[in-house]
This record gives C-alpha cells, sequence and structure tokens, in this order.
DNA sequence: TATGTATAGTGGTCTATAACATTAGACATA
DNA sequence: TATGTCTAATGTTATAGACCACTATACATA
C-alpha cells in the first residue's frame, strides 16, 4: 500500500514494495513486473513517479528493462556495486540478508601505538573501542572493533550507537565520512575469532582494516576499524572503473 | 551546443557538453555546475530533462549534489584503484619490489560453463587459458590464470602476451579495458597452490576472480581472471571516496 | 507456406508546471 | 555580540500529457 500523505516520498515507497515482492517470493528472478502505466493506474500514480521508483532499482541491479517488451526482476547477483564504504548493514540488506550484531563490548582506551598512529592522535588522547559480532540472518558473519576519538564523539549513547555507527554519526553529530583506506588480507582465525565467529581452528578468514575520514577540510580520520569475516560466508566484491 | 532535432537524446547531449568543459579544465573538481533552472534556460529545455543528465552524472560519480545549495564537480574517480584494475606489475613496482613472471602453460580450451558464462561465449567459442606466476623481488606471490576469448584475441605472439597482458591489448589489438567486477575471498591453498606459491599445507591464501570489460557500447567481457595470493606476502589496498 | 503489415503494448524521451525542504545570507532584534 | 526571522536560490518530489522507437502478435496477402 501507498500512501500519499506520508512524509516517505511516494517512489520510495513504491521501491520498497515491490522489494517485498521480491522478498515474498511474489515476482522471482525473471519475471515481468507489472508495467509502468499499469503501476501508475493501480497506485493513482504518474507513471513519471514510477519511473524513478523502477530507475532507482535498475541501478542498483535489482531489475532491468528491455525496451519495447517490459522490466524484469535480475538475477540474485552479489555483484551489487560496492565502493567499500557501505556499512555492513546495507551491504547484507543489498544480499537480501538480515543483518543484526550483538554488542561485545565498549571501553575507553589509552591510545597504543599502532591506533594513535591511525587517528593522528596524541599521547592524552583517548579512544573508544567498540566490538561487536555482525550477523547475517542470524549465523556470525564478522567480528568487528572500532576504534574512535573521544575527542570528536564525546560523550555516547550506548543504545544508539549500537545500532549503527555511520548513523550515529551522521544524525546525532552530524559528521559525514567523506573517504577512507581498507586493506584486505587473508589468516588464520585467532582464538577470539575462532569463538565468536563460530569457526574451527586451521580455517581461513579475511582480515579487513579501514581508516574512514571525516568530510572536513583537515582530512580527520574519524574510525580506524579492524574486521575478521568468516571465509565460508563473505566475499568482498568490488566495481572498478577505467 | 544543442542540437534538438538529433536523434541523440538531448540529456545526453548535456551530458557530454558537460564533461566537456571537466575535460577542457574550464569546470574543476568542487566548482559549482550552473543551477539546474539556468541550463534550461541556456539551452531552451525542460528542467527535467536537465535533471536526466546531472542524475545520470551524480549516478556515475562525475558530480554531486547538496540540496539548497547547489551541483559540483567531483573529485577524481576512486583515486584509480589501488589493486583493482592495474597490472600486477604496476602494483608490485608501487610497493617497489621487483616485479616478474613465469609463464606456466598456455592452452586454447572447450568453453566450460563457468567461463563461458563469465565471458559471454557460446558453445564453439575457443577460449586461451594463460596460466602465470607472478613474483617480487623473485619470490613467489600469485599464481594467476587468465581466460580470454580466442575469437577476439586472434592469434597470439607468446613473446609479447606473457609479458603483460594489458600492454598487448592495447598495443597490439588496440582494445582499452573499461571496467571490470572483482571478488575477493579467503581459502586454504589447493595441491598445485601450495606447489608453485611454496607455501605448506593448511595456509591461508587470497582468492581473487575478475571480469574485465571492453571500452566499447556492448559490454563485452575480455578476460576472466582468477588469480591465488599468498597471504603472508600479499594485502589489498584500497583508497574509496564517499 | 512464407512474407509483409497493421496494431496494441512496452519502455524512452521530453515538455510544462507546481509545491516542498534545505541552505545561505541579509537583516532585525534582544 | 549573539539569536532569531525573512527571503531568494537551490535541489527534491510529483503531476499530466505527448510523441517516439521497439517488440510481439494477429491477420491479410502473395
Amino acid at each position: 500500500m501507498i500512501n500519499k500523505n506520508s512524509p516517505i516520498p511516494i517512489y520510495y515507497q513504491l521501491e520498497e514494495e515491490i522489494k517485498k515482492k521480491i522478498q515474498n517470493e511474489e515476482l522471482g528472478p525473471g519475471d515481468a513486473l507489472p508495467s509502468e502505466r499499469e503501476f501508475a493506474e493501480e497506485y493513482q500514480i504518474s507513471r513519471m513517479t514510477v519511473r524513478q521508483a523502477i530507475n532507482n532499482m535498475v541501478n542498483e541491479g535489482l531489475l532491468y528493462r528491455q525496451k519495447g517488451r517490459g522490466t524484469y526482476v535480475a538475477d540474485q547477483k552479489f555483484e551489487q556495486d560496492l565502493s567499500g564504504l557501505t556499512s555492513f548493514s546495507e551491504d547484507m540488506r543489498k544480499r537480501e540478508f538480515v543483518p543484526s550484531s550483538e554488542l561485545i563490548s565498549i571501553r575507553t582506551l589509552n591510545h597504543t601505538p599502532l591506533i594513535s598512529e591511525k587517528l593522528k592522535l596524541t599521547a592524552d588522547d583517548l579512544v573508544y573501542e567498540f566490538k561487536r559480532l555482525r550477523l547475517a540472518d542470524n549465523e556470525p558473519i564478522a567480528l568487528e572493533t572500532i576504534y574512535t576519538p573521544v575527542k570528536i564523539i564525546g560523550d555516547i549513547d550506548e543504545v544508539d550507537i549500537t545500532k549503527s555507527f555511520y548513523q550515529y554519526l551522521e544524525n546525532k553529530l552530524n559528521l559525514t565520512i567523506d573517504y577512507g583506506y581498507q586493506t584486505i588480507e587473508a589468516a588464520l582465525g585467532n582464538k577470539e575469532e575462532i569463538k565468536y565467529l563460530k569457526i574451527n581452528k586451521g580455517e581461513p578468514i579475511l582480515l579487513m582494516q579501514r581508516t574512514s575520514y571525516l568530510k572536513d577540510s583537515n582530512e580527520t580520520p574519524i574510525e580506524f576499524v579492524k574486521s575478521a569475516y568468516r571465509a565460508d560466508k563473505y566475499k568482498f566484491n568490488m566495481y572498478m572503473k577505467r
């Protein structure tokens, strides 16, 4: 159903409607969607609005169009774009898993050499350490440790910050991440990773490290993240241009 | 200039106009574009058409918008991949190693389902398979297997093609790679990898797969590459924007 | 039987218009 | 010196209608 009086844009509501139908398997890969004109008629909205919804989903790779024929549901593609700076939650939702996370610990630490270098901190600066287990459809996927400077984040709302660190930055602190550097390597799980990821000794993991910077003109590091991903459950996807 | 009678869509002509101005450096990163209303007025076209052009460029990452402020030229693309579409040799030189490679085998194969899907081939198309060992300072780093369609590459010069596949494409065949999709995962080395990479059983490796496409308008796959990297010697680095 | 042809349906492009939300800056006010 | 308020400019969302190019199909014709 679409609510025309909602502050949520109609085209966005329609996207959600269509995604639901894909999730419910009312629509499967290769199936034709109703035509744009039918959507417009059914929901009593303009065809251009329908096109805006469909355009977005085509850009996301969820649908594809054939001129003169119709619009179809795309194959289940992990090839979704990526760019890297999407959050775990976004990433998982794109792959049509239900993301969740469990907070393992929050601590305030003095600097360590590695972290203070990455976050450009001086000797007396403190950092928060958030340790979280990331799950998809309730299966553990990654063990994530975020370091972030106390002097930028200030006092934290534990409930909010554990849900989405990025949304907390954007909405509560009005801070936007602009760019980041990331490395990916392979290793064998250590004791902690074996425990939380529920894997066996001798199984490989993907180790990701990222430093992200704020959208200001000072190249301010805002987070240093270390994540260990289960190799049997996770794969990094990238699109590269030129 | 925009030609309204041309069969080329107006929004596309406008995109080209704006791209030209960026190329000529009339517009540089961070510069504001004329407003949508100004574009519409200047070229005597509808504002919605202007938006279609700008939308496309925003989706491509060439421009970005700020609500209530304006539309701006984006910084350089994702900083030219640090791991992605550069060759192994370039990559290694950046890290100040001396790169080399050993040819292991060249074969001509019939299709297999995986490869013909990746390269969009039909049943009777043949592929070349190049298998190379990549070294840095004479230490084995990666075992690389390239699949590429015979019908595009034609007869090959074994000496040249083993040095640099990409230079061979560019210089001998005048083919340019435009973009690619890449996945990275972790695994344990199989027998072949253990042998060539000189690692021990049970040691982790990074598995990279990439499909690259030509710079034409047909989305033509030109290579499918599988590479196995020694986890103790190699790490993927990426820079990500926004 | 094979080959055009008319037609209805689809997505693609484009116009013209309107109301809304956000931003920055000028200005008045406490 | 701050703080709020108005205003003009921007991008955002949405409407309604028009014509085009392409695809599939039914039907008439050679």
